[in-house]
DNA sequence: CCTTACTTACTTACTCGTCAGTAAGTTTAT
DNA sequence: ATAAACTTACTGACGAGTAAGTAAGTAAGG
């Protein structure tokens, strides 16, 4: 792996777990074994190395989202869900960085990213249609529904701590710390009962 | 409205519109209107009036859920889902601070507030149970459908701008901005289709 | 085949701005 | 008079970004 590589790889690890602000490069220099003046090498800025960690992911993402053959729509849906799912247990650091970027407004997410999230939308819609032209699904907002895909998912994993908190406060509430796996088939069967007319 | 009170106001619209590492407090002084040292009269330090902040929401919120009546599992779910995200349209700057907190994993919410936040869960719990009870619902993991609930509600506010940024990229994909109020009813009948047994 | 010119991929050692936090003094209300 | 509610003016630390230097490699010319 070359130097740059690895900047990314633990830079993408840092902004995962304290955010792009308290993310600090010479913690990142430190801990890939350069000076940080040479993350200046490879990057114009923080923002630059940043835009770098998204673009690659949201890249990956995309690429699985557009093989779906979204004919049979509840297979396709279910695709979706499931493609999505999976794509956060491969990418432990992914979760928290998208996170962060839905509740900051998505103020510093590059044009190409964005794109590819109107791509992985467009999916969704077409999804949805067809759906709706075969009298399966009813009408939908589309953004909608990919945020009660998006948002549950993401931020379960996010929320690790906070579910061992309330564990520990509600003793008679059992059974809440689910694997993150066992999670998405569960959530989609769910989706779809919601959309089915 | 005292200055304390003042400053608890100007503090939660800086941590919801830049969050917390962004908010600079000699920005929220000159807005209230004191020197940055009268913060400091009234709060230890920083995370302490972020705390003062995320408390008041968190409190306010707990007692409206708090009165809800779980005994009947479809209305009372409904109404969950519904004072929730009636609470976001009355506080716009909660959502925000409520999403980044739940995308940092919840690392620094004081638990006085981890507190309140169990004991929302307790409710829908109670309700999710008493609807299994009468056969209306299957078992559920509670932390499940919480996440169901809130995550898509508070990221539809946070991502306005991103709407409009996809919107602008596909031009067929339409009706995707809708208010918050109309999005609200409408997850609630998905959520309890979804649950329903 | 070897020297010169140039490039790549860095390092060291700094600057500069920002911002949390504070010490000590001042005003205001009771 | 005295306590509460401030202000002014500062410190100290941290972190982004940079200027200047350098070792190692590559290409070109003689």
């Amino acid at each position: 792996m070359s130097k740059k590589e690895k900047i990314i790889k633990v830079a993408s690890k840092y902004f995962s777990e304290v955010g792009y602000d308290k993310a600090s490069l010479d913690d990142v220099a430190k801990e890939v074994g350069v000076s940080k003046a040479a993350i200046y090498y490879h990057f114009k800025d923080k923002f630059a190395l940043y835009e770098a960690v998204l673009c690659s992911r949201f890249g990956e993402l995309a690429k699985i989202i557009d093989k779906i053959d979204e004919s049979k729509p509840i297979e396709a849906l279910r695709e979706y869900i499931e493609s999505f799912g999976k794509f956060l247990v491969d990418k432990p650091c992914f979760s928290a960085i998208f996170a962060r970027e839905l509740a900051d407004g998505a103020m510093n997410m590059p044009q190409s990213c964005s794109k590819q999230m109107s791509l992985n939308l467009q999916k969704l819609s077409k999804i949805l249609q067809n759906g709706e032209a075969e009298n399966i699904f009813a009408k939908e907002n589309a953004f909608m529904v990919q945020m009660m895909i998006v948002t549950p998912l993401i931020n379960y994993r996010t929320t690790k701590k906070l579910r061992e908190v309330v564990m520990a406060n509600l003793r008679d509430v059992k059974n809440i710390d689910v694997d993150l796996e066992d999670i998405i088939p569960n959530l989609a069967s769910k989706i779809i009962k919601a959309l089915k007319c």
